[in-house]
Parts: structure tokens; sequence; C-alpha cells
DNA sequence: CCTGAGTGCTACGATATTCGTAGCGTACCG
DNA sequence: CGGTACGCTACGAATATCGTAGCACTCAGG
């Protein structure tokens, strides 16, 4: 039997799924916006991702507000937060070594 | 400026490196288990990200006992074990919705 | 009305990534 | 001298992503 786990990490390890949910965080984009906010992701692939994000029930379509994500969604990425700490002395440990 | 985090998120959402430090998790393999633990992962691309994951300094070449994290490497992926709860209740979700 | 600006999203050729398989060189064990 | 397992490379085929152009729609001003 496959463990949940697992099928979370290779959502989450598509490319641009984690970026989208990270730009989320907190509060919605619209389309465009969400876009440039992630440097430039040319528009079928963001399409195909919210679709993807949409389909395992994170992701709100908001009709005049543009994408966000719901209470899951939301909690996914709060999840995520102590990863901030760990990055920054990731980052300070790569330029000492450097 | 940009956000260590967004380094970090970049690094994680590249195809099979979190899917890696998760069958690395506890212990190491060596790089035929790690192909097959993978799924069939392809053995130019496992090298590749091997080699990405130690230039970020989270991975040991083993010269006798395969691959194994260091420290650092080990403590990211702790940090993703409460993701494990979150995946089940989102799994159970999804089975019910469909 | 009409125009302009913003929206979500599609199309499509060019480019980059990944796959799948075959195989090399080495080391160890009998 | 096999046999087996190892790390790893090569390379064409398949797939994914990029970059750009543009369509259809909505809404605010003039």
């Amino acid at each position: 039997m496959r463990p949940a786990l697992a099928d979370l990490i290779d959502l989450l390890g598509t490319k641009w799924v984690m970026r989208i949910l990270w730009e989320l965080r907190d509060g919605s984009l619209s389309f465009r916006a969400l876009q440039s906010a992630c440097g430039g992701i040319s528009p079928s692939v963001l399409n195909q991702r919210l679709e993807l994000l949409e389909s395992a029930g994170l992701l709100l379509r908001g009709q005049t507000s543009g994408y966000s994500l719901n209470e899951h969604g939301q909690s996914l990425v709060e999840l995520h937060y102590p990863l901030a700490a760990w990055a920054q002395a990731w980052q300070d440990r790569q330029l000492n070594t450097r």
C-alpha cells in the first residue's frame, strides 16, 4: 500500500506547485499576478497547475477575487512556515562555504 | 533581495528532490536502491539530483555505504514529518469526495 | 455606444527536461 | 574464471516547459 505522504510529496515535488502555494500564502492573487509573482511562469503551465491544485482540493477559483487557498491549502502552507528559519541558516551556510 | 525561502522552495520544487530526501530519511541507500525506491527514476537524472543535493550541502556520497543525508539534510527532512498526518487526512478527504 | 484597460485562458512552435534502455568499468565472492 | 552487484554514462525518444501572440469577456470613463 502506497503511503499517503508519497502522493503528497509527488504533488509538492511537481514543478511550480510549492511556489504557487507559497505565493498565495497570505491572500488571493489574480492569474496574471500569480504569473509574475512566480517569475514569469508560462500561462499554460500555470493554468495546468491551478487545475491540479483545484482537483487536489486546496484551491478556490475566485469568480471575482482571483485565486486563493481554501482552509486545507492554507493549513498545508502553514506547515511550511518553519522552513523559513531553516532556509535562512542554509543560505548563510552556503555563502560561508563558498 | 530574494528571500532564502524562495531558493529553498525552488530546490524542493525541482522534480525528484523531495522524493530523494524522503527516501533517504532513515538511513543510507545505494544508487540503484534509490533508483527503485523512487519508482524507476532514470539514472542520469538521479545522478544529476545527487550532485545538486551534494552541492546544496545536504548529502553525503558514501564511499562504501551508498548515499545518505548529513545532519543538515536530516534536519530538513525532519521538518517534513508533520506532513504525514496532514497527508493522511488529505487522502481520506479525497477518497470521500470522489 | 465606443474605447481602453484589465481579466482568465488557449494555441503553438521552440527549447529544455526526463525517460528508457543499453552498456562501460570496477570490485567482490566463489 | 564466471557471476553479481555497484556507480555511473550515453543517447535517441518521449514529454514538459517556455515565450509569445492573441481571443473572449467584463467593467469604467467619455
